[in-house]
DNA sequence: CCAGAGAGGATTTTT
DNA sequence: TCCTCTCTGG
């Protein structure tokens, strides 16, 4: 056997790489090589077992963890890089290839769209105009995430009817049926769908399982503790035949559960897979002593504490800096000089340097600091490039070309750039859309046609029927135009044909950002890479919807990370600075009044500090500006967990009671404000039975709640302290 | 129909 | 603070 291959594992991973046939179960601490195993197993695979690469199904949480795989195994067997390989990737893009090569049975058009979250928004608000349904009742984030649960669980909008009692929850039920049809008509697939298309396919069809049983002789899934319920049933179908699956995952890294991620899968695996082998890896190759000694700390106070101990093969290494600056100016200063500092005193580089934090909203002031310093930087999430206006506009007109049942996209740029068909008109074209179950493009051209003479042609005006003629030749030039054109030629001839640059000059702020922006969307599809052929675009936009920002994280330029402490999963730095560790920033305000969440904030900050390799940083603020106002802020009750002999610099006051009076404090509060209600919270009224929670409002001494009653009590307003409300 | 102003509401993490 | 929705005057 191939030697590269075997001496850079340890016997327990060796065992794992080796295991033969059948279930295995590997668990396993951060660094302890988890990653490492899956790839070597699969490279093993494919030179002692003789199996293809096409017959592995690897999955990963990530198309960057994918990326990464296929470019080891590529290395390891010492061939030329293979680009199309859709069985190693994520879950959502296995998902996409595994629909889009059975489209005809799932009655899909091949061009089908994915839909992201914005448009997921958009079709949610027009599906509660017609069930003429309040948009601050039923917020669209809020339905959203009820319906992705539902979804998560395999429920279709009928067995999630099956589950329900209250007056709100039936009418998500209508707003999940209405809106599946939309997604239907328009010829588009959420995230979500992508999950439940495959398992309804896979589930239901004896052929196609078959096949893809055959096919796919094993099956490897990493970052097993943050799949989901779909996502396990998927790969207990792929691997039905064969049995030869393979999970990997620490428990304690399982940070998605507000994503439906279960870490019950772990445990559902040893019972469903009774003869699994269960290995457990427990040396950590990736930090110091120090630095997992901390770790330990922080996560053995989790009361579902699910580690073994892991203990570090490297030494103690430095000791960890606490630093505690005035506000988030200062952190982000202090910060920036430190890391100057460090590169020119270390021998590290800034591509070896992370700096961490809770929200999004916590890199501003870091980007500040950072380019007046001109240290260069990537930013990780935020906002993210293909979610810019100017490129989802760019993106609707692509789409167009490929599917014009895609209601989403067309009533996106239906007036973009304005054309003089305004809200009125829209709102006709939609509500005989809708009336006539049609798309939105077969009703704009029929409410246009000038030719008829009856109560239909009257519907519009001579005035907006004549723009939205001449919008519907423009999108028929561009389609005919884009059979033969290049993908850069398309765009081109948008921009042109619509006047767009006219438009972003005139009317929108930062044009010339955005038309940077626009080139390098051109050039982003000039150098994507693919089967090629006809379906470039196809494929270039299923890769928009499912790329994400970490995926183009790049080693290459020698540049900082700016990262969320989600996105940091499966990375590693040398160097790393945890910023914003106050209560309430981490863990954050929003965690604290459920215990599950709070476990899963302390887990957050493991994984944070389990990513530093040589150094790790720890850095609070005494004041954080919120939204207009700032807050004074108290040291993270995670930090105090930390012994102090590990640490150097502004350390917290490690006696107990500190802590503890910091969690009271939170907690009184909370009880104060509010006997921790949240809106969604099951209640019962004395008269009125039970309910839901669906708003609540800050009113004068008190709080206002509104609750949905179940059967068709209603909705009523109450006065919390009046209303004698109890949570069930 | 359109653009711009002003109010008001909401603020975590993302495939 | 920032984003979204609504209103107003042209
Ligand atoms: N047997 C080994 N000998 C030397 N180095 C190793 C060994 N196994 C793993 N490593 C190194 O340890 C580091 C962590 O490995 P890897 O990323 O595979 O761990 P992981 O378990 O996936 O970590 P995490 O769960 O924290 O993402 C890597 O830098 C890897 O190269």
């Amino acid at each position: 056997m191939d030697n590269t291959l075997t001496q850079n594992l340890n016997v327990n991973q060796l065992d794992a790489v080796m295991h033969k046939d059948g279930p295995a179960l590997i668990i396993a601490g951060p660094g302890s090589g988890k990653t490492r195993v899956i790839t070597s197993r699969i490279a093993w695979l494919i030179i002692n077992e003789k199996i293809p690469i096409q017959e592995i199904a690897a999955l990963t949480f990530t198309n960057k963890a994918a990326n990464e795989m296929k470019n080891r195994i590529f290395h390891m067997l010492d061939i030329p890089p293979i680009k199309f390989l859709p069985n190693i990737g994520t879950f959502h893009s296995f998902c996409a290839y595994l629909i889009r090569e059975n489209h005809n049975i799932l009655n899909l058009d091949k061009n089908f769209a994915i839909y992201d979250s914005y448009d997921q928004t958009a079709v949610i608000k027009r599906t509660l105009d017609e069930l003429n349904l309040d948009n601050k009742l039923y917020k669209p984030r809020v339905v959203l995430s009820i319906i992705s649960g539902a979804k998560s669980k395999i429920q279709n909008p009928e067995t999630y009817q099956k589950n329900i009692s209250t007056a709100y929850a039936k009418n998500i039920y209508e707003i999940y049926k209405i809106y599946q049809q939309k997604l239907i008509q328009s010829n588009a697939l959420d995230f979500d769908d992508l999950l439940m298309k495959t398992f309804e396919m896979l589930n239901s069809n004896q052929e196609i399982s078959n096949l893809y049983q055959e096919k796919y002789k094993y099956l490897l899934i990493d970052e097993f503790q943050d799949t989901n319920l779909i996502q396990y049933s998927i790969a207990k179908l792929i691997a039905n035949k064969t049995n030869n699956i393979f999970v990997v995952g620490d428990p304690d890294q399982s940070i998605y559960s507000w994503r439906n991620a279960d870490i019950t899968n772990i445990l559902n695996f040893k019972s469903d897979y009774n003869k699994s082998k269960i290995i457990y890896l427990n040396k950590n190759y990736r930090s110091s002593q120090n630095i997992i000694d901390a770790s330990q700390a922080i996560i053995s106070e989790n009361a579902t504490n699910y580690s073994r101990q892991i203990t570090a093969i490297n030494e103690k290494g430095n000791l960890i800096i606490s630093i505690e600056s005035y506000d988030e100016n200062e952190e982000a200063e202090i910060i920036s000089k430190e890391i100057n500092n460090i590169i020119s005193s270390d021998k590290i580089q800034l591509k070896d340097i992370a700096i961490m934090y809770r929200t999004n909203a916590q890199s501003r002031a870091f980007e500040h600091y950072l380019s007046s310093l001109q240290i260069p930087y990537q930013l990780v999430g935020g906002t993210r490039f293909y979610q810019r206006q100017e490129i989802k506009d760019i993106i609707a007109y692509l789409r167009l070309t490929l599917n014009l049942n895609d209601d989403t996209s067309l009533l996106r740029i239906i007036n973009i750039p304005t054309r003089g068909i305004g809200k009125s008109t829209i709102d006709k074209i939609i509500l005989y859309a809708n009336k006539s179950n049609i798309s939105i493009l077969d009703a704009a051209t029929i409410l246009s046609d000038v030719d008829e003479d009856n109560e239909i042609s009257k519907i519009l005006s001579n005035g907006p029927k004549k723009h939205v003629r001449s919008f519907l030749n423009l999108i028929t030039d561009i389609n005919n135009k884009s059979q033969t054109f290049s993908v850069e030629e398309i765009i081109t001839y948008i921009i042109d044909k619509t006047n767009y640059k006219n438009y972003l000059l005139s009317s929108l702020t930062n044009p010339e950002e955005r038309l940077e922006n626009i080139e390098e969307l051109i050039s982003s599809i000039n150098n994507f890479e693919s089967e090629g052929g006809e379906n470039k675009i196809n494929l270039f936009l299923e890769s928009v919807s499912l790329i994400n920002d970490v995926d183009n994280l790049n080693d290459e330029q020698d540049k900082l990370t700016l990262i969320t402490l989600h996105q940091s999963k499966g990375l590693e730095f040398d160097s790393v600075f945890l910023t914003g560790l106050e209560d309430g920033t981490l863990p954050h305000v929003l965690s604290f009044d459920s215990e599950n969440e709070m476990e899963e904030e302390r887990r957050l900050m493991y994984v944070g500090i389990t990513r530093a390799k040589r150094r790790l940083y720890l850095s609070r603020v005494f004041k954080r500006g919120g939204w207009g106002k700032s807050e004074l802020k108290e040291p993270s009750r995670f930090l105090f967990d930390i012994p102090n002999e590990l640490i150097v610099g502004h350390q917290v006051n490690i006696h107990k009671e500190v802590k503890n009076n910091i969690i009271k404090k939170k907690e009184s509060k909370i009880e104060n404000n509010l006997p921790s209600l949240t809106a969604g919270n099951k209640v019962k009224h004395p008269h009125f039975g039970k309910g839901i929670i669906i708003q609540i409002e800050d009113s004068k001494d008190d709080f206002e709640l509104t609750i949905a009653f179940d059967e068709n009590k209603g909705i009523k307003k109450f006065l919390y302290t009046m209303s004698g409300i109890v949570k069930l």
